[in-house]
DNA sequence: AGCACGCCGACT
DNA sequence: GTCGGCGTGCTC
C-alpha cells in the first residue's frame, strides 16, 4: 500500500495542514496531482494528492508532524476521481507558488484550478422515506456526443446513387468529405437532419460512434483572413514575438529558471519566489505591447496566436471583461474558427468543465477568457496575451486575492510560454519592467491608415458656474453634441457615476444621508424612485425630512448618469442610450446596447466607464467626458493611474474611422497635470512623474504592498485585533530589521463599514515583503479569523 | 465545511 | 437545577 498526502478541498482559511491517507492497491495508479475522495472527520470530501510516498516516508512525516498519531489509525482514500491526474506538474507548481505568494492554503490555491468549487456532490440516499446516508457522486460527467462516420457500404451506396433518398445521399456526401465523425449539431448546420443520420446507421451506411477524440485541425490555411496590411510598427512587434516563440519550447521551463516552485507542501510557505522573468536581450520571454488607442494591438495578437498555433502550441488570451470584449472574440473566431473557446463567469459548471476539457485535450487551442481562465489546464501552452493588462478586474478581491497577470507570468515562466502584456496605458509595474529592460518593449505609436488621435478641448466647469450654467453639460459640449448629431455622426459621453443624484444633504444640519449598514452616501435613483446603497445594494425610501434634525430643507446634490441622460435627452435631435450597471442589469446586456448604438438606433451613448472600453464604432466623432476629475481625487496611490487610463481610453473612442474625432473634457481643475497629460495622450511624461512619486513613497514598483484587513461586526473588537497586529508587526520589524519597510495604520478602510462589518486596515510597504509574509504566516494570525491578507492590493486604503 | 465539546443566560 | 446559545477546535 502506498501513502498519499492530501490537501482537503474545503474553502476554509485555517486549514493550512494536509493529511496522510493510505492508498489501497486497487487505486495504485493515483499519485501526485490526482483528485480523490477521502474520509475527513465524519464526512467525505474531495481532496488533492500533493505527494505520494511509501510506508517509511509516511511514518517519518507522521512522526515529525504528529508523533501521537498511530499509522494504523490512518484512514484510506475512498475513491479516485477521473482517469488521470487533474494537476500537471506545472499546475501543481503554480498552485504552490500561489499559496505562498498570496498567503492562502495550498487547497485554496488548488481549488482555483477546478471548474466549479468542488467536483463532487453529495447525493442523499433515502430508505422508506428516511434519509439514511449520503453518496458521493462526480459532478462533472464525461460528456460524449453521438457522431457518425461513413462506412464502406455507405461509400458504395453513394457511388451507386439513389433517385429517391435524396437527403441520405446528401448526408453521405458530407460524411465522405468530413475529416472527423460528424455529430448531430454539425450535421444540422449543413442542413442534414439527425433522423437521416439515424437511418444511415440502421442501413449500415454510417457508423455510430461516440465522439471524444482529439484533433489538430489547425491546417485550414484558406480560412486565414489577412486582409489588413500591417504597419511597420505592427510588423516589428509581430516579428519580435515570433522570434521568441521560435526560441522557447513550450512545455518546459525557461532555461535560466532554476529555483524550485516553492516547498509549500506541509503547511504552506511564505512566497519564497521572486525571480525576474527570463530576459534574453533579443528574445525576451515576456513583452509589453504598448500601443496607443486604435493602434491595432488586436492585429498583433492575431498574428502572434497564428504563429504559436502553427507550432502546435496553445494560446491563452485574457480579457478584462468578456461582455466588453465581444469584438476580440469575434476577430479570433473569424481567424481561428473552432479552435477558439471562450470562458467567462456566466458559464455553468458543466460548460466550464467542457471548455477545460477542450483545452486539456487540444480539441480547442485558443482560450479567450476573463481572470479565472488563467487556471485552465493546457495540453501545451505556448503563448499568453493579457489585453489591457492594467485593468483592475484581473485582481480578485476575495480570498485568495490573486492577480491573473501575475499567475500568467508564473505559468509562462514554468512552461516556457511567451507572455505578451497589451495596453495603451500600462500599469506602472509593467511599464517599469519594460523601460528598465527586464522585459521586451514593443511600441505602437501610430494609428494605421488616415486615422489620427482626436483633438481635445478642456472646459473649465468653474467658468460655467460663473456664467450661471448649472447643468452637468457645459455650453461647449452641448453645442458639439448638437452639431455632431446634426452631421449624422455619433457621440459617446462618459460620466463615471451611477444614479441620478449622488448624495443628499440637509441644508440645516449639513448631515448627508448614509446607508444604515455601510459607511457610504446613499444615491438617488430616479428610475426606482428610491435611495440606493452602491455597496450592499439595499434601497430605502426618499426622505421627506432630515432623519437627523427633522428639517424639510433637504437637497439633492451631484449628478450621475441618470440625470445626464435626462438632460442630454432633451437636446434637439438627440436619442440617448444609457449604459451602466443598472441599465445592463435590468434592460439589456452591454453587447445589446453597443449593437443598438452601432446600428445607429441612438446617436449618443452615455454611461460609466464601460462606455470607454473595447469597442470600435466608426461613426463616433465626439467624446464628452464629464467630471473628469472625479476618479482622480480618490485618496489612493493608484488613483492617478486609473484616472489617466480611463481618460485616455475614453478619448481614444473618438475618430476611429476615417473621420477626425474630437474630445470635450470637463473639469473643475483644468490645471491638473494628469488631465492635461491625458488630453495630450502623453503617457511617457505621466509615467515618468508618477514613477518618481512612487519611488519617493515606496509604492510599487519600488516597494511591495500588503494590506491586512481586520473585519468584525463590533467596531471595538476590530480595532483591538488590528492594534494588536500592528504592534506585533512593528515589534518584529524592530527585531528583524527588514529592508526599507513602512507599517501604516491601523486606520479605517476607505469604506469603513460594509454590510454591518467594520473594516480596519494595516498597510505594509516593504522591499522585504517575503520576510514580512513569512513572519505573519509563522504567527497565530495566519489562521485567526476575521483577518484578510491582500497581497499587492489594488487600493492601499 | 461539519461536527463535538464546552462554558454562561432564561426556562419547564 | 437543565436546555441551548454559538465561540473554539479538530478532522490523517
Amino acid at each position: 500500500m502506498k501513502y498519499v498526502l492530501v490537501a482537503i478541498n474545503l474553502p476554509v482559511k485555517n486549514l493550512f495542514r494536509q493529511f496522510i491517507y493510505g492508498l489501497p492497491d486497487s487505486m495504485g495508479q493515483a499519485g501526485e496531482g490526482w483528485r480523490v475522495v477521502v474520509p475527513f472527520g465524519p464526512q467525505k470530501v474531495e481532496g488533492f494528492i500533493v505527494r505520494d510516498f511509501d510506508r517509511e516516508e509516511a511514518l517519518a512525516l507522521l512522526q515529525k508532524e504528529n508523533p501521537g498519531f498511530s499509522i494504523d489509525k490512518m484512514k484510506e482514500v475512498t475513491a479516485v476521481l477521473g482517469t488521470r491526474p487533474w494537476f500537471s506538474e506545472e499546475m501543481m507548481g503554480t498552485a504552490k507558488w500561489l499559496a505562498g505568494y498570496y498567503m492562502c492554503s495550498l487547497a485554496e490555491a488548488m481549488r482555483l484550478f477546478i471548474p466549479g468549487k468542488t467536483s463532487i456532490r453529495r447525493k442523499p440516499v433515502y430508505q422508506e422515506g428516511r434519509l439514511i446516508a449520503y453518496e458521493i457522486e462526480e459532478r462533472l460527467k464525461a460528456r460524449t456526443v453521438v457522431a457518425y462516420t461513413i462506412t464502406e457500404m455507405g461509400k458504395a451506396a453513394l457511388a451507386e446513387g439513389s433517385r429517391r433518398a435524396k437527403a441520405q445521399m446528401q448526408a453521405l456526401e458530407v460524411l465522405l468529405h468530413a475529416t472527423e465523425p460528424l455529430d448531430r449539431k454539425e450535421a444540422e448546420a449543413q442542413h442534414i437532419s439527425g433522423a437521416v443520420l439515424q437511418t444511415l446507421a440502421e442501413k449500415g451506411w454510417a457508423l455510430r460512434t461516440e465522439k471524444r477524440l482529439l484533433r489538430n485541425s489547425y491546417d485550414r490555411q484558406a480560412e486565414r483572413k489577412e486582409t489588413l496590411q500591417l504597419t511597420e510598427e505592427q510588423a516589428q512587434a509581430v516579428a519580435a514575438i515570433k522570434a521568441s516563440l521560435d526560441y522557447f519550447p513550450a512545455g518546459k521551463p525557461a532555461e535560466e529558471e532554476t529555483d524550485e516552485p516553492g516547498a509549500a507542501v506541509f503547511g504552506g510557505d511564505a512566497g519564497k519566489q521572486k525571480t525576474e522573468t527570463t530576459c534574453e536581450k533579443t528574445r525576451p520571454q515576456e513583452f509589453l505591447l504598448q500601443g496607443i488607442t486604435g493602434s491595432g494591438k488586436t492585429e498583433v495578437y492575431l498574428r502572434a496566436a497564428d504563429h504559436a498555433l502553427r507550432q502546435g502550441k496553445q494560446v491563452l488570451v485574457l480579457v478584462p471583461e468578456i461582455a466588453l470584449t465581444a469584438q476580440i472574440v469575434q476577430r479570433f473566431q473569424a481567424w481561428f474558427g473552432q479552435e477558439v473557446a471562450v470562458a467567462h463567469s456566466k458559464l455553468s459548471q458543466n460548460e466550464r468543465g467542457d471548455v477545460w476539457y477542450k483545452m486539456r485535450t487540444g480539441e480547442a487551442n485558443v482560450l479567450i477568457g476573463v481572470r479565472s481562465a488563467v487556471f485552465a489546464p493546457f495540453k501545451n501552452l505556448g503563448l499568453v496575451m493579457v489585453d489591457e493588462e492594467q485593468e483592475t478586474s484581473y485582481k480578485q478581491e476575495e480570498r485568495p486575492a490573486y492577480h491573473a497577470r501575475e499567475v500568467a507570468r508564473y505559468r509562462c515562466k514554468n512552461s516556457g510560454a511567451v507572455l505578451v502584456l497589451g495596453s495603451a496605458t500600462p500599469s506602472l509595474e509593467s511599464y517599469f519592467r519594460a523601460v528598465s529592460g527586464r522585459i521586451g518593449h514593443l511600441q505602437l505609436k501610430r494609428r494605421p491608415g488616415s486615422s489620427f488621435l482626436p483633438a481635445v478641448d478642456v472646459v473649465d466647469m468653474r467658468e460655467e458656474l460663473a456664467q450661471k450654467n448649472y447643468s452637468v453639460i457645459s455650453r461647449k459640449l452641448r453645442r458639439e453634441l448638437i452639431a455632431t448629431v446634426h452631421a449624422d455622426q455619433q457621440a459617446i459621453v462618459l460620466l463615471n457615476r451611477r444614479g441620478y443624484s449622488t448624495f443628499v444633504m440637509c441644508r440645516d444640519c449639513g448631515e448627508t444621508l448614509t446607508c444604515p449598514h455601510c459607511a457610504v452616501s446613499l444615491v438617488f435613483h430616479a428610475d426606482e424612485q428610491a435611495m440606493r446603497c452602491h455597496y450592499c445594494g439595499n434601497t430605502y425610501p426618499i426622505p421627506e425630512t432630515c432623519p437627523h434634525c427633522g428639517s424639510r430643507r433637504i437637497k439633492f446634490f451631484g449628478s450621475g448618469t441618470q440625470k445626464a441622460e435626462q438632460e442630454i435627452g432633451q437636446m434637439p435631435g438627440i436619442q440617448v442610450l444609457r449604459m451602466d450597471q443598472d441599465s445592463t442589469a435590468t434592460k439589456m446586456a452591454h453587447e445589446e446596447i453597443i449593437r443598438r448604438f452601432s446600428r445607429k438606433e441612438a446617436n449618443v451613448l452615455l454611461g460609466t466607464q464601460m462606455v470607454a472600453k473595447g469597442h470600435d464604432i466608426p461613426d463616433v466623432t465626439l467624446v464628452g467626458i464629464l467630471a473628469a476629475d472625479s476618479t482622480l481625487n480618490m485618496p489612493d496611490f493608484r488613483a492617478s493611474e486609473r484616472g489617466f487610463s480611463l481618460l485616455t481610453q475614453a478619448a481614444g473612442r473618438a475618430g476611429r474611422g476615417d473621420k477626425p474625432g474630437r474630445v470635450v473634457l470637463q473639469t473643475y481643475d483644468p490645471e491638473n497635470e494628469i488631465i492635461t497629460l491625458a488630453a495630450r495622450q502623453d503617457y511617457e511624461t505621466f509615467a515618468g512623474h508618477e514613477l518618481a512619486m512612487r519611488k519617493e513613497l515606496l509604492y510599487p514598483p519600488y516597494g511591495e504592498i500588503l494590506k491586512v484587513t481586520v473585519v468584525d461586526k463590533e467596531e471595538k473588537k476590530a480595532w483591538e485585533l488590528a492594534d494588536e497586529m500592528a504592534r506585533f508587526l512593528r515589534s518584529r520589524y524592530e527585531a528583524e530589521h527588514w529592508e526599507r519597510t513602512e507599517i501604516m495604520g491601523p486606520f479605517p478602510s476607505g469604506v469603513a463599514k460594509v454590510r454591518d462589518l467594520y473594516r480596519i486596515n494595516i498597510v505594509v510597504k516593504s522591499q522585504a515583503m517575503e520576510q514580512v509574509k513569512a513572519c505573519l504566516l509563522a504567527s497565530r494570525y495566519r489562521t485567526v479569523k476575521n483577518v484578510f491578507f491582500d497581497v499587492d492590493p489594488i487600493m492601499a486604503i
